[in-house]
Parts: structure tokens; sequence; C-alpha cells
DNA sequence: TTGACTCCCATAAAATCCCATGATATCCCT
DNA sequence: AGGGATATCATGGGATTTTATGGGAGTCAA
């Protein structure tokens, strides 16, 4: 599972270290790590690549020209496989140092199936805009046991 | 897994190199590349031998005399085994050049099972379209939906 | 002999590997 | 429970390899 934040440092060749925890989840589980530009927010979305196959695999059941089809195309074209090196880091490539706005400092925010990773500057906006609904409409229903039907 | 999107030069004989992922992807599985004309857009697609089988099998399914046959099959025949040379190129057929609209600049655009060669103008409306859609839209629905099974 | 195609060599830039280090965290023995 | 020994983590930087690209020499066929 991917839990817990820390704020690592990007260098000069944007590489990063991925958060022990996270790599030997990965290691344990035999599974490479995809990057991808998350699609609800300005930031990267990291999981493991039996999971992006999932959506891979929804890609053939759509009709090719449907509007869901087009947006997870354009989700996989903008997704990379990464490899660690023998320190646990990973290189983030360029295009999504742009997107989710990086330079030298990311925040790894695990949420269980995947993690985010955000600029300092967007973490604290998405900390602070969380915390600001909490206080306004307090705790979300959060059901369990769904049953079904 | 063809993943991630790159710019590449094609020069005047014609030869590009196929990003080191996708090649590294063919050779790991032993696959051969073939190359043939889209079905639904303006670009080149590109996919291993083993699933352009299938969509070969998905053709005899079709009722053999019905039109939509027909006109797989003609796509069908357009279609390339290709070679890589010493340094990871391949030199596209004219064929392919021309339906692509291809002069010296070829956008791959990985999609998973297999990828979309583009010029760079196809592309951009391509992912302009793309992106318009998310903006709509908001994200397909199955990627809201993240549960695991 | 004139294209068209293939094989071979060259190179700049970028990605990757390898080694080093300080800071934590973890172990282990008494 | 202390407290030093040991492992792990996050980070830096140089050396090496790979990638993308250009161009020429050899080959085959019409």
């Amino acid at each position: 599972m991917f839990l817990s934040t820390s704020h690592n440092k990007i260098d000069l060749k944007c590489r990063v270290s991925i958060p022990a925890t996270y790599r030997l989840f990965l290691e344990k589980s035999d599974e490479q790590l995809i990057l991808f530009k998350s699609l609800q927010f300005k930031c990267i979305e990291g999981t493991s690549l039996s999971r992006m196959q999932r959506y891979i695999n929804a890609i053939d059941e759509l009709d090719a020209m449907s509007d869901d089809a087009f947006v997870l195309r354009m989700m996989m074209a903008d997704s990379f496989e990464t490899k660690f090196d023998a320190s646990g880091r990973i290189v983030i490539p360029e295009t999504l140092m742009n997107f989710a706005e990086l330079s030298d400092k990311a925040v790894f925010m695990g949420i269980g199936e995947s993690f985010y990773v955000w600029s300092p500057s967007q973490y604290e906006k998405q900390y602070k805009k969380s915390k600001q609904i909490l206080e306004e409409k307090g705790p979300p229903k959060l059901i369990l046991n769904k049953k079904t039907e």
C-alpha cells in the first residue's frame, strides 16, 4: 500500500528518491512503477504497471472514437514506465516536471493503490482546501461496508 | 507496453528512430514490429505481429461478403513488417508516409498495446481534442471508480 | 548506370551506472 | 533501558553507456 506523506529533494538531473516504503511495496509485489499526469489535479500520479494495465484493457473494449477512448489514450501517451537506480531513485520525465510545476522539491502523498507527487505549493493548496471543506461541511459520510442493493 | 510520447526526426531516407522503450519492449517479448494504416485516423499504427494476428482473426469473424470485411481487408493489405537497423531505426514505407502525411517529423504516441505515428500537426489536433473532452466531461467513469477487482 | 536499399561508421546530447557521504533509523549486547 | 555498532535512507557528482541522428560505401536489380 502507498501510505503516508514525505518531502524529498529533486536534484539537477531531475532525480528523486521514492519513499522507501513505496519502493518496498512495489518490489515485494514485483511491480514496475508507472508515472502519469493526473486527470484531476496538477500533479503526477504513480501506480503499478498491473493497475495501469486495467485501463489499457479498457481501451480495447471501448468504441475507438468514443470520448472515453480519447481521454484514455491521452493518459497512456502521457505515462512513463520508470526504473529505480541503485539507491532507489527515479528520474522524473521533463513532461511531468512541467505539468506538475516541479522544480527542486516533491511531496509524495500515498493514497492506497496509487500516490500523488505535488510541488510544495500545490500540495499546500490542496491541503488547505481539504481542511476548509472539512470545517465547513463536517466529516464525509463514509460507508465501509456498502450493501449492494 | 507502449507508453509515453516522443518526437523524432525522419531523415531523407525516410528513416526514423523507434523510441528505445518501444524497441526494448518488442525485443524483450521477441516480437516483430508491424506498421499499418490506422482504421480510425490519419496516422500509422504500430503493433506487434501477434496483436496484428488478432485483428486479422477479428475480420474473419465478420461476414466475409460484407462491406466491413471488404474495407478492413483493403486496409490490412497495406501493412508492413519492419526491420530495425543497427541503431534502432526503421524505414517508413512510402505508402504510409503519404497516408499519414509525414515529411520530416514523426510523433510517437504509445497507447498500451500499440502506438500511433502522427505528423506533428495531426498530433496537435488529436491532443487538443482529448484535452478538450477532459475539460468538458471530466475523467472517464472507470477512472473515478477506483475499486480493485 | 542509375536509383533504391542496406550495411557500416561517426557524434553530440542525454540517460544511466557507479561510488561516496551525512543523517536517520535499527539492531544487539550487556 | 543505555549506547555503541550496523544497516538503511536520501542525496551529490563523475564516469560510462545509450540514444537519436547524419552521412558514406557497398550491393542488387532493372
